[in-house]
DNA sequence: ATTCCCGAGTAGACACTGTCTACGACGGCT
DNA sequence: AGCCGTCGTAGACAGTGTCTACTCGGGAAT
């Protein structure tokens, strides 16, 4: 009846989101996982195989919370495509910041060749609203080359700005000066 | 005398360089290590108290690698600097795809922020050689903040490329379109 | 109503990992 | 000769992921 208690399956992945966000990926433990959830260190073979399954599905977990705040961003028609391109590039690098274990999780190696986590298909929406935007926004460019390009800015800036490298580089402690000058290169300077 | 003697410790890391590039980031075990060293799994805690300091001893090994490669590349003189920053993200991207389990290694969290890799030190050369370039070819714009955009470009797009998100995206077999985007993108669209 | 059975979780074993500690060789000093 | 410090060995320990045998409980079928 109550929500928490829907099957075991799910408590799993729950405790592991919280995990993964307070205590950061190298606490994913099997066994600390099924400790929080209550059960034994077994328990969990019985849903997921292996491992990498559980993390995969904890990590799947990520790219739909973020897919969410993207689309609630960007649901609204047909705006302005620069604002809506300004709007999802804040929001993924403040979720990649916020939530800097998941983020890492994301994105590891082993979980994306391990095929269990299909990335492929799950960030393919947001990376064809990506080209989308960019060609309504430069509609003179190969909108599939700049917003492969600027996705892997993005992606790259979240990455060095959260160990660091670049807050040393620029000076400032605020990154929206580095997103404003991915986003002026790949669209053009900021048309007023 | 002879050159693969000299001490256990720079054999610890030879053989490191080796396992992780053949064999990938997952089998720099402690334990393995030692063994194709011919030594006991004890012998290494002597000139590494941890685990982690080996695996930063090995990682350090790559950034020097990417460094000598990048340095000869661009030591001649004051060539175009538009050709250097092409060479040099030629040099990056093609050292990131030939060596994914060192390319990993290097930008692990847990390294990084284990402070044992200095990276922030090792890498500022490079960035500053990038900043030089950047503020030659551009010399209107704000050359850290492009310069530190355009790192964060490169190695996004070597990361993304690595597991076949942007192959997929861009549709070829060619991740040079894409460093030409982000360079155009960067550094302006090539003059003639 | 009794039997059967099957899904769900337990408990223990196994090989492996990183760390720690006590111990043994070996060589260069005084 | 005796000593000592450096280098490496060997074993213990807690913890990990995986595998397998088992127990328990509640329907279904007869």
């Amino acid at each position: 009846m109550s929500d928490p208690e829907t099957g075991l399956r799910a408590r799993l992945v729950d405790v592991g989101v919280d995990l993964v966000n307070t205590e950061g990926v190298q606490a994913l433990t099997l066994r600390e996982i099924a400790r929080r959830a209550g059960v034994s260190h077994g328990a969990p073979r019985r849903y997921f195989p292996t491992h990498l399954e559980l993390l995969s599905a904890i990590a799947r977990r990520g790219v739909t919370d973020l897919a969410g705040r993207v689309a609630e961003l960007t649901g609204d028609g047909a705006a302005n495509p620069r604002e809506q391109l300004t709007a999802l590039g804040h929001a993924y690098l403040d979720f990649a910041l916020t939530h800097r274990g998941m983020h890492e999780l994301m994105f590891r190696h082993d979980l994306l060749e391990s095929g269990h986590l299909g990335l492929r298909e799950t960030s393919l929406p947001l990376f064809s609203l990506l080209v989308d935007l960019v060609g309504r926004a430069r509609p003179d460019v190969d909108a599939a080359l700049v917003a492969g390009s600027l996705l892997a800015n993005l992606h790259g800036i979240a990455q060095l700005w959260s160990w660091g490298s670049l807050q040393l580089a620029t000076g400032s402690g605020d990154f929206v000066p580095l997103l404003h000058t991915a986003l002026d290169a790949h669209l053009g300077p900021a048309n007023r």
